[in-house]
DNA sequence: TAGAGTTGGAATACACCATTCCGCTTAGCA
DNA sequence: TGCTAAGCGGAATGGTGTATTCCAACTCTA
């Protein structure tokens, strides 16, 4: 009700540090070992002790939550400057390349990504990732340079892939970009054999990056 | 010393049936949940207790080791099929699709495949298992049928990108088909654009499919 | 220097699981 | 049918892993 009206005094220098510290910290370990990475990882990491990961956050969720938002956008951003490119087979590579990256270096970004570790995307961003897919796909298909039976909801299964090889070599963290450009050939082979099986339907691909409930009301 | 001269007394036959309950329910819960799945959890699908668990097998390990001894040797029995299919392209294609198949019916048999929950293969089924996937690789690139760059080594990628895909939609539990297309296709692509990211090198893929330390002596 | 803000990390509270234990049950023999 | 050891269920045990709480001690800042 009145708490955040003025703040009734500044919080003090060191615990701004230590607080900015837990935050890089935080960054560091869940992009390095994902969101299944303890507290105590975490408070190792920045030098401090738990408590004082309690002091900043009011809980392990509410971490993921605060570091990840700015995280989650960066995903739209990557999909509105894969809109703008005009040739459209490219549109579509560069934003599963360009997402691709992000995740590679960031296993938390994945697992929120894919809807795993009870974590997911929120409503809006997953409609706009559709809207977005679906654009994109539909451009491709339209001009012809995409294997028919191709569709957006491809993307999800095409990123859990993925997650299964980032990492797998600390020699070569790019290993992952060589299969990626496997299956966008494999996309992209207008004249190859049909698909044997058929894509995700749209309400699956939904569903499989929001976590729980979500669908009726608010969260 | 003296305690297997003879059978002293035969089974009980309703011990028996547990036993064969046991060994069916172990298999049935490994094969949906994968080797994490707890003995409680197959005790129940039983209809037993868990200690009978206990009377059959010493361990949790064991069972596991007993369980796919058979099943690992099918991996084997799959690679020799495909060594005798006189189209190289043909033998590798075939030999990632009945393998992915069983894999597909089998989390545990993927989880042993990849070396992950503390399993993996042994010593003497990852050597013939390399040089036959070797000699399929060697063949197809001689025969020009392979990608530049396309290696044996890309084999372990390849099924611990589709471990990910397995049990993604209990409506199409096929699904996983459509993916291996896809990079089917990519690894046939002999006129594709080279690949991003050297393969893996074989030191690498051995030890991925062997748990801990092996090399040097016995297991 | 007082004392409120901040801290480290031990303690707490759970949850999860392999494995053990033991009193009860039952098959199978006489 | 009665006896008895094999077999049984499942509670108890022991260990691990981890989010969260608590508080005595410490340290900024006024």
């Amino acid at each position: 009700m009145s708490t955040d009206q003025q703040p009734v005094r500044a919080k003090r220098k060191d615990a701004a540090v230590n607080g900015e510290r837990l935050v890089q910290a935080a960054r560091d370990v869940f992009a390095r070992r994902g969101l299944s990475a303890t507290l105590e990882d975490i408070a190792r990491q920045a030098g401090v002790g738990v408590g004082t990961v309690y002091r900043n956050f009011a809980s392990k969720r509410e971490i993921v939550e605060t570091l990840y938002s700015a995280a989650l956008d960066s995903v739209l951003t990557d999909m509105r400057s894969a809109l703008k490119i005009d040739d459209p087979w490219l549109a579509i590579a560069t934003f599963f390349e360009t997402t691709a990256t992000h995740q590679a270096r960031d296993r938390g970004l994945c697992e929120l990504f894919l809807g795993r570790e009870g974590f997911g995307l929120n409503e809006r961003i997953a409609d706009e990732l559709i809207d977005g897919l679906s654009a994109l796909f539909t451009r491709a298909h339209a001009a012809g340079v995409l294997r028919a039976g191709v569709g957006f909801t491809d993307a999800w299964p095409i990123f859990a892939m993925l997650y299964g090889i980032y990492g797998v070599s600390d020699e070569q963290p790019e290993l992952w970009r060589r299969y990626l450009q496997l299956m966008l050939d494999g996309l992209r082979a207008v004249d190859g054999p049909p698909l044997p099986a058929p894509a995700l339907d749209e309400a699956w691909f939904r569903a499989a990056m929001i976590p729980k409930s979500a669908a009726a009301k608010a969260e």
